[in-house]
DNA sequence: CTTGACCTTCCAGTAGATGGAAGCCCTATC
DNA sequence: GATAGGGCTTCCATCTACTGGAAGGTCAAG
């Protein structure tokens, strides 16, 4: 199997698979020629990393899932451990989301959207104590190529 | 007003206030000495990038947004139009977030998270059909030195 | 005059890829 | 055998929105 095989049958874009090899994620073994040679078992990981990531879990996270992936002694309470972490970062961000929303949604219905220069956004924006250091930006549609996905890049 | 005291009014980070300079943002005049001339208007500009940063807005929104709110002339469609735009992000966002959560809530309540490597979460990870491409990390916890935000860097 | 707090610029690094260039490798066809 | 193409390789640059740190200029106080 070559890397474009996996890339396929992982679902992963080929660069993203040759950078988890660069930043040793999972490497797998080279052919005489150079070539990552791609079995089963490296498939079946970068699936499980595909996942993971797909579920929020940073590189880092996922690093130490792999090997309790492959640690067949691991006790659950390390996973479970890793998994609230993110569930509590994950509820976080969506009260914050949520706050977001309620404050933007009050200004766009004040809002006639009309001609004439009045605005409760450009208003609000100008006068309203800030409620918290400034956030990054949310959600922002990206250069991704992929159509089927909804994109979330840079929610950074 | 030295830059020291415009990032204490507008609460931006001196490195913040410097960086906006930078890529052209918002540019105070200079003194002989080369430092930041900072007047009053420079100070409401930051003010009000600050909070719409914080409302989610992307750097290149805050510019369109700051030029609308140095147009007298502007419409409030114009800017209506943004603010519908990052508001169905974060819809979009919030979203996509609760359907990582309840599926992470439900893999961690049926851990036992116990010494035994038997483990839902993993099981998951192992053998589920990825509900979609990999999606980036959410709101990790990010280098910040500032301990009253509750960051949200990296939301990515 | 020295100290120390400011200010300046510039360079590097963060996360997690992604785009593109330059250059092998391999197979098929002419 | 030459060539065309596709796929593979590496490396470098780019994206967002900063942040950290080094090297050095400036300024007011003592």
């Amino acid at each position: 199997m070559n890397i474009g095989d996996v890339s396929e049958r992982s679902g992963l874009p080929v660069k993203t698979v040759r950078y988890y090899d660069d930043i040793g994620l999972v490497c797998p073994p080279r052919r005489a020629n150079g070539y990552r040679e791609s079995g089963n078992d490296y498939l079946h990981k970068l699936a499980f990393l595909g996942r993971a990531r797909s579920l929020g879990f940073s590189i880092e996270e996922c690093r130490t899932l792999l090997s309790l992936y492959e640690d067949r002694e691991r006790s659950s309470s390390n996973v479970k451990s890793i998994a609230r972490t993110q569930l509590a970062r994950i509820d976080q961000k969506i009260e914050e989301l949520q706050a977001l929303s309620g404050t933007l949604q009050d200004l766009v219905r004040r809002c006639r959207g009309d001609e004439r220069p009045e605005c409760p956004i450009m208003e609000d924006l100008a006068q309203r104590r800030a409620s918290g250091r400034a956030k990054p930006p949310i959600s922002r549609p990206s250069p991704k190529r992929d159509p089927e996905t909804l994109d979330s890049r840079s929610m950074q």
